[in-house]
DNA sequence: TTGATATATTCCCATATGAGAATATAATTT
DNA sequence: AAATTATATTCTCATATGGGAATATATCAA
């Protein structure tokens, strides 16, 4: 099998850096794809093709006014990446990296100690 | 091009469920490659392959011990991931979705109102 | 040394990709 | 209707994938 398709879900599809930041800009409001294009400095059928697989994921939502399609946030698809990665928060602060040491230290001096 | 490589940052590798699994596994504590074999009832290769991609993002940290190779999460590879998306916490709150709709209708009132 | 256990790597393959180029569709203006 | 503007889709291609099977490597046991 391949990889899983980039629209399966949110996780696969914002790791791609320029959906990534897409999604960024969008945050500020709602905008057309030509702001996006001149924004990114990519080209317009690259956007197109980012915002598709966006849409598929329900990560934006599109609004048709006049002949430009608006596309604006929808952070809801994004919570499941939130939920995960937030159980690992802890590992990183200092207060775990000082625990963690702690631990070693505790292991090391077992190690060594007791006459058994 | 095709997809960026799946060692290339945590984002990507994280795409995969399986190997978001692992680390939830490995959240517990650490562990040699068999458990997890068992524990996700894949092939020893293909978590040794998964694995090995989590080594490559510095997810995880191996040590060995007699015939064994023990994993350890290494959460400072997620807080890119959590940095990123927390951004977008506001936007599934309660609060946010009601203040959404209340800017809808403001925006109606307005389109209707005044007589110019 | 031979065998067993634990893990990693290699080879093969079907499939999905992201980029560029060309083209299609849709709404608006003239 | 013709031209223009805004956006989406299709095509082609090089490349990376994840799974399965086979095999390699490393450590420990007899």
């Amino acid at each position: 099998m391949a990889r899983a398709a980039t629209t399966t879900d949110a996780f696969n599809a914002v790791a791609e850096p320029w959906r990534r930041q897409i999604l960024d800009i969008l945050a500020s409001g709602e905008r057309p794809v030509n702001d996006l294009v001149r924004l990114l400095g990519l080209s317009q059928p690259q956007v197109s093709k980012h915002l598709r697989v966006l849409r598929e994921v329900e990560a934006v939502d599109v609004r048709n006014e006049g002949r430009q399609r608006l596309y604006r946030l929808n952070g809801h698809a994004l919570k499941p990446i939130h939920d995960w990665v937030k159980k690992y928060e802890r590992s990183w602060s200092e207060r775990f990296d000082r625990m963690e040491g702690v631990l070693e230290e505790l292991k090391k001096e077992g190690d060594m100690g007791g006459d058994e």
